[in-house]
DNA sequence: AGCACGCCGACT
DNA sequence: GTCGGCGTGCTC
């Protein structure tokens, strides 16, 4: 019994991010619970939204009559307790609205879909009556674009003609089949075959089919095929009443084909290192301590194994467990093997799913169908109860952590819910982030370490090859002579190349000879990417599109020159280099289509092609034993980005790309070409030393007071006047000036890099801080009175630890 | 977000 | 004198 219900509406801003009381209808006071979505009127006129019931009960302290609310959208709760704690904590932490938490959380089929209708309360006169055409109800949607239209409709709507309303929608589809059963007795069936008429093929062949499938339930997608009868035919045996037909709910497959490999069911064995490793997790697992590890091993040091038996561990103790990897569609082979062992239980969330696909693995997750959970950054919300283990892969990616509200990162989430089960959590890599490894230093994680491959042999050697001097002497070229020699090496022994062209943060953009001219985006100010699939320049940030110029905007003249390589230039020059080689190039115009991916790596995996070339999405989890060789063709780009982080990021990209060489029983090479070869970070991946990057960073990260030594917020501000912006920035900047720990620093404002988005201008604070107890309830304030403080139109964000300052 | 209210300029 | 512009405030 609950006559009060506290709902979060769907509206995403400042001034409602609190929840608001509603009288519960006497018909649903048994029903409603907590966690459950709910429609509610909201604001004036007829508006209605979609919300979700937080509380059950509190006394209102709100003056006035309570509305009631309008239905419930769920049976049971799609919120569950943890989760409903989870993303309280999650909005408090990351400065973000608890309506968004909730939605990040859950799949996003479970957001209902308000529509706005017109609907006819009088009649009109003909020229208005046209607007609704035959009906009386309007899609508003369908109009809205359309000024003249709107105003008329608004004119009307005063006139008291037409009324606004509201629907909401769900959208969450369960997807059924239908299933036949065949209702009369095998003789029934004989008597009325004899009764049919001789040409009355269909009958005959239906009745013959249903005699042989008596007592059975029977798919009717199987029906068919056995059969080859039409749908209708089966409706009309249903309607002469042979059968029955029922529909059934089905969980879409994501899955292709089966998994081929049945020994890969099977735990390896592990080696003293593993085993090691493993006895520290399982033990803690049994102690339900939410201890956390950080397992460093070298690339093929044999990491996927610890895990999965760390989760068979779990599962053992019936426990469930959770697998993050960065992003599955690049590291598909993890999750197959995550398959190819638990099978069944194995529940997969990923970016490439469909909206259906990936409610239905939610839903097989939330009723405790599938036990194991692998996916990317949001998989750490899957809905898993008593869970035993938590494992992130690659913890250093940046891609744990999101770069839109909710700004969260998913290994904290991770440890959040590992203290809740009582559950370890296991972050694994081969260059942890300075972070992590400073804290497993410290002693705050636990440190396990794999040192050697599990091949014995040693990391492939790096030779690292100048491109000054290859430059002057051939050109301008992406392959030196060197690593030319070495692929025809590995042409001939047929064994496979992969080549690598970094371009994290730079694209082929144009530039005019003449004059110097950058064709830039008129909405962001940034560069235009040239695509030469669909022959258009690109903006990456809004979308922009427009034609490759023949002559320069500006000045008109015809030396417009492309600056950088992309991957189709390198591929084809590679082609003219190597003519008999087959070449597959990966990148994100050959993987933009669905499934593409998976298709390339197979493609190569399976011997069809020689030489992968890609950009850095080649260089994580792939495994490929046939593999030899493996070439960055540009190891700077990255080198001097003006990021803290640059040099991190560039150390793990090359040594994970390096770990793609010899990682069966041949032996590998790697090949570096740089324009700064005596860069101490391309220096140290050729020495595969990873504790000597860390020691060297760590010594510039503390002089120039960067994390891991401090922590780091920064605060965006935005509006379409650059003016508003910044003097909101600076106002900010006073008010945390008056407050802030002695050794706390505040950097700026400055507009940002990229200083105009989608017609906005972006104004930035960056804040340095060790110890600082006030800033977080100081920051929350400052986001509260943003609303009215400053102009109409000023957005704040801020984004805890940012990955990126850019 | 989106809706109404309310105060100013341009019109029948 | 009214119609309709958008700046302002509020939503249980």
């Amino acid at each position: 019994m609950a006559e009060l219900a506290q709902v979060i509406v769907d509206v995403p801003t400042l001034q409602t991010n609190r929840p608001y009381t509603y009288q519960v209808p006497p018909k649903l006071e048994h029903q409603i619970q907590v966690g459950m979505r709910v429609i509610v009127p909201f604001g004036k006129g007829k508006r209605s939204v979609q919300g979700f019931v937080v509380g059950l009960d509190q006394p209102a302290d709100f003056q006035g009559t309570l509305k009631q609310i309008t239905a419930l959208m769920d049976l049971v709760p799609v919120v569950n307790s943890e989760m409903m704690q989870l993303s309280h904590w999650l909005a408090d932490k990351t400065y973000s609205f608890w309506i968004s938490c909730l939605y990040t959380m859950l799949p996003n089929m479970l957001k209902a879909k308000s529509k706005r209708i017109v609907k006819l309360v009088q009649p009109l006169a003909p020229e208005d009556q046209a607007i609704f055409g035959q009906q009386n109800v309007l899609d508003y949607s369908l109009v809205q674009n359309q000024a003249s239209i709107v105003s008329r409709l608004l004119t009307l709507k005063r006139a008291g003609k037409v009324q606004f309303e509201y629907q909401v929608q769900d959208r969450a589809r369960v997807k059924t089949v239908a299933q036949i059963q065949p209702v009369l007795t095998v003789d029934e069936y004989k008597q009325l075959r004899s009764k049919t008429r001789a040409n009355a093929t269909a009958q005959r062949k239906m009745l013959d089919y249903l005699q042989s499938i008596v007592g059975q339930q029977v798919l009717i997608s199987q029906a068919q095929k056995t059969t080859h009868l039409s749908s209708a035919n089966f409706r009309q045996a249903e309607d002469k009443g042979w059968i029955s037909m029922q529909q059934i709910e089905q969980y879409r497959q994501p899955f292709g084909a089966e998994l081929t490999d049945p020994a890969a069911k099977d735990p390896l064995y592990l080696n003293l290192d593993q085993q090691r490793a493993l006895a520290s997790v399982k033990q803690s697992i049994d102690n339900r301590q939410s201890t956390v590890f950080l397992l460093q091993g070298v690339t093929g040091s044999g990491k996927t194994e610890v895990y999965l038996q760390a989760m068979a561990h779990a599962l053992q103790q019936g426990k469930t467990a959770l697998l993050m990897v960065p992003e599955i569609s690049l590291t598909p082979q993890i999750a197959e093997r995550v398959r190819a062992r638990f099978s069944s239980q194995v529940a997969v969330l990923h970016s490439g799913l469909s909206a259906g696909e990936r409610y239905d693995e939610w839903r097989r997750i939330e009723r405790g169908e599938a036990q194991v959970v692998v996916g990317a950054r949001s998989a750490v919300f899957a809905p898993l109860k008593n869970i035993g283990i938590i494992i992130m892969d690659e913890e250093h990616e940046t891609s744990y952590k999101q770069d839109d509200a909710p700004r969260y990162h998913s290994r904290e989430v991770a440890k959040w819910r590992a203290k809740y089960h009582h559950a370890p959590l296991l972050l694994g890599s081969a260059t942890p982030s300075l972070e992590s490894y400073s804290r497993a230093l410290a002693g705050n994680y636990q440190l396990l370490q794999l040192p050697h491959r599990v091949n014995k042999r040693p990391l492939p050697p790096i030779k690292i090859v100048d491109m000054r001097p290859e430059v002057q002497r051939r050109g301008e070229s992406n392959f030196s002579t060197a690593l030319l020699t070495a692929l025809q090496e590995r042409l001939t022994k047929h064994e496979q190349s992969i080549l690598m062209l970094n371009r994290r943060g730079f694209s082929s953009f144009i530039m005019c000879r003449d004059c110097g001219f950058v064709l830039k985006c008129p909405n962001c100010d940034i560069s235009l990417t040239m695509h030469l699939d669909t022959h258009t320049m690109r903006c990456h940030y809004c979308g922009h599109e427009e034609p490759i110029p023949q002559r320069c905007p500006q000045c008109h003249g015809r030396h417009i020159r492309y600056y950088g390589t992309g991957t189709e230039k390198a591929t084809k020059e590679l082609q003219a280099l190597l003519p008999t080689a087959r070449i597959l190039r990966m990148d994100v115009d050959t993987t933009r289509r669905k499934g593409m991916h998976e298709k390339l790596l197979q493609k190569f995996g399976s011997g069809q092609a020689d030489i992968l070339l890609g950009t850095q999405m080649i260089a994580k989890g792939l495994d490929f034993p046939n593999v030899t060789l493996v070439g960055v063709l540009n190891a700077d780009t990255g080198l001097d980005l003006p990021d803290f982080r640059a040099s991190e990021r560039s150390f793990d990209l090359l040594s994970q790309v390096s770990g793609r060489a010899g990682r069966a029983d041949k032996k590998g090479q790697v090949i570096v070409q740089t324009f700064n070869p005596d860069n101490y970070v391309i220096r140290l991946v050729q020495a595969h030393d990873y504790r000597k990057f860390f020691n060297t960073e760590m010594q510039i990260r503390q002089l120039a007071s960067y994390p891991p030594y401090y922590y780091t917020i920064r605060l965006m501000g935005s509006h379409e006047d650059e003016q508003v912006a910044a003097k909101m920035m600076y106002d900010i900047r006073q008010e945390l000036g008056k407050q802030l720990a002695s050794d706390t620093m505040i950097l700026g404002p400055t507009p940002r890099a990229i200083a105009r988005l989608k017609k906005r201008y972006y104004y930035q604070i960056v804040i340095k801080y060790r110890q600082d107890p006030q800033l977080h309830s100081l920051l929350t304030k400052i986001m509260q009175e943003a609303q009215n403080k400053y102009q109409r139109g000023a957005e704040l964000a801020i984004d805890p630890d940012p990955q990126y300052f850019l």
